[in-house]
RNA sequence: GCGGGUGUAGCUCAGCUGGUAGAGCACCACGUUGCCAACGUGGUUGUCGCGGGUUCGAAUCCCGUCACCCGCUCCA
């Protein structure tokens, strides 16, 4: 199966267009149609109601707290600051000019050499004006001392090799971003000989502007995700609900990111919609919650239908896990464009990090004060005030128990990447009755329509029959009428859209008041009186569990 | 960001070394038929991705540009 089937499926049956098409659309935006909208829709709304409304039991068999959130897009651009986006979204690129691969220009350390006699007179010139090292060597590295391992492992080689004198003294050991820029660069790629290009700045944020005035004052940012909005809401949130921990907090969302290089079809667009829980505990419960959502959030994906191979949860290494974190599990499917499986979710652990930034950066205390616990205890600390006893000047890990900044659990899922997960998991073509037909065999939850009706022909009061048939259930169900053309095009069709049940109104129908109801992915019929059939779709479109 | 490919009707595509754009499917109407992409007859559909150039004349040749697909690269 190649991507492009996908692609012109999607656009043919109206599922997602180039965004702003006429005007010869836009890299990295795209549109969803009238089947798209409804595949997005009910991703989300199970979302809400499985995560949100009704979540499964916590580990411990207890009812979980969810509350939802819906934050602006645009907020105090200290909020990024905070957050480390600012930072971490400003990206110093350099590209090799003969091999064109690219690098972080924060991962690549120069070791600059000269010879040992002139090496006082290097360092005593003043900064910007040092002049060009006798001898340049690039490695990709994460920190200097691995830089400095592998220059010398290669340096004792070339000297051996008699490439480079032995009277060569290391001078400095700089990022390409550190290094002035008359400096030369080379590629740290074993065996080119390449040069790199001056670092370039690669801001992952959309900026704009807010008010009248376009000045420094007024930047601000379009959210590059929905977790800050939770963190900064928090007190909000505890103040006014009544919750207390673990209890987690629930936003569906636009993001956007400007990414380098948008790819794949939908999966990394520069606008996107994310589904995100900030799950706060208590940190010595934080291992605990951290399996549950994993373990949860992976269970889900199957429930709606992702039951492939495809599928695949992936605890992340050590090095990889962003700096806040403790731990991440990502939640991954194999999309028919990529060899290796990519990501659909991240389940991560964030400790206290969000919550200790913003409460640095703000000034405010968010920290949480564990109510039951103070009452557990403070007859037998002899205390009824809080504030008293702290004038005690009580060791801060016994504090701690009672006043604390929770840790976070984070499942953060892209709508937008498993509604084209579950497009190319439903993709199929099979035979019928010797024919080829392609379907989509979509979960009846996430089924952008429930069910068609047709009268088998257009006389004897078939129309008229059906036409009602469908004004009921449309009140309830997401339904379709169709009366054109042959029935078994209309069949067809629906299978295209991935419609999971026909229902056809035929001459029977007229003298018994039965129906047909057809089901997508065996093509077979069962008769059922019409009076049944609402019943029969919503049993059948309940989630299991 | 680099390299390769593609861009012509709603869809799939044909259109040679330049000569005023076609097929199948779809769609609409009428008739026939009646449970898995039916049949007959008739009909609608295009700034040939966009912009420029060469030419008497460009879908076709040249330059530029945009978008998508594939491979690298990238993905805090």
């Amino acid at each position: 199966m190649d991507m492009e089937k996908i692609v012109a499926l999607c656009k043919r049956r109206g599922f997602i267009y180039p965004s702003s098409e006429i005007y010869g659309g836009l890299n990295g935006f795209w549109d969803y149609g009238p089947l798209g909208v409804e595949l997005k829709r009910n991703i989300k709304e199970a979302w809400w109601r499985d995560m949100v409304l009704d979540p499964p039991p916590g580990p411990d068999g207890e009812e979980l707290q969810m509350v939802g959130l819906d934050c602006a897009i645009i907020m105090n651009p200290k909020v990024w600051e905070a957050s480390g986006h600012v930072a971490g979204f400003v990206d110093w690129m350099t590209e090799c000019h003969t091999c064109k691969r690219r690098y972080r220009a924060d991962k690549v350390y120069l070791v600059a050499l000269v010879p040992e006699r002139e090496a006082a007179s290097y360092q005593s010139a003043p900064p910007g004006a040092m002049p060009k090292p006798t001898v340049v060597l690039a490695y990709q590295s994460d920190d200097p001392q691995e830089a400095r391992k592998l220059f010398d492992e290669e340096y004792a080689r070339l000297v051996k090799k008699q490439k480079l004198s032995r009277g060569l003294t290391v001078l400095t050991i700089v990022t390409v971003q550190q290094a002035p820029p008359h400096w030369s660069r080379p590629c740290p790629e074993p065996g080119c000989t390449g040069e790199l290009t001056e670092p370039r700045k690669f801001n992952l944020m959309f900026r704009t502007f807010v008010g009248a005035a376009e000045d420094d004052s007024a930047v601000a940012y379009l959210r590059p995700e929905t977790a800050q909005g939770i963190f900064v809401n928090f007190v909000n949130v505890l103040g006014t609900t009544r919750v207390k921990l673990p209890f987690g907090i629930a936003q569906i969302g636009k993001a956007f990111r400007n990414e380098i290089n948008p790819r794949h079809f939908t999966f990394r667009s520069r606008e996107f919609e994310q589904m995100e829980i900030e799950f706060f505990c208590h940190p010595h419960e934080s291992a605990k919650w951290y399996r549950y959502w994993r373990d949860v959030r992976i269970r889900w994906y199957m429930q709606l239908g992702i039951r492939s191979e495809r599928l695949r949860p992936r605890e992340q290494g050590p090095e990889e896990l962003a700096h806040y974190s403790c731990g991440t599990t990502d939640i991954e499917y194999l999309f028919p464009f990529a060899d290796e499986p990519q990501e659909l979710e991240g389940v991560a652990h964030r400790g206290d990090y969000d919550l200790r930034q913003h409460q640095l950066y703000s000034g405010k205390d968010l920290t949480y004060f564990d109510e039951d616990a103070w009452e557990r205890d403070k007859h037998q600390l002899g205390f009824t005030s809080f504030r008293d006893w702290l004038k005690t000047n009580p060791p801060p890990e016994q504090v701690a128990q009672y006043q604390f900044l929770p840790h976070v659990i984070e499942p953060s899922a892209g709508v937008d990447r498993f509604a084209l997960a579950a497009i190319c998991e439903a993709y199929a073509e099979d035979t019928v009755s010797g024919e080829p037909r392609t379907v989509l065999r979509f979960h009846p939850r996430l089924a952008p329509i429930k069910a068609a009706v047709f009268p088998l022909v257009n006389r004897d009061g078939m129309p008229e029959k059906a036409y009602a048939l469908y004004r009921e259930l449309k009140r309830e169900f997401v339904v379709f009428y169709d009366d054109k053309g042959a029935i078994g095009r209309r069949y067809r069709r629906q299978d295209e859209a991935g419609t999971p049940f026909c229902i056809t109104i035929d001459s029977q129908t007229m003298q018994d008041d039965t129906v047909t109801l057809r089901t997508r992915d065996d093509c077979q019929q069962i008769r059922l009186p019409i009076r049944a059939v609402a019943d029969e779709l919503r049993r059948r479109l309940t989630p299991e569990r």
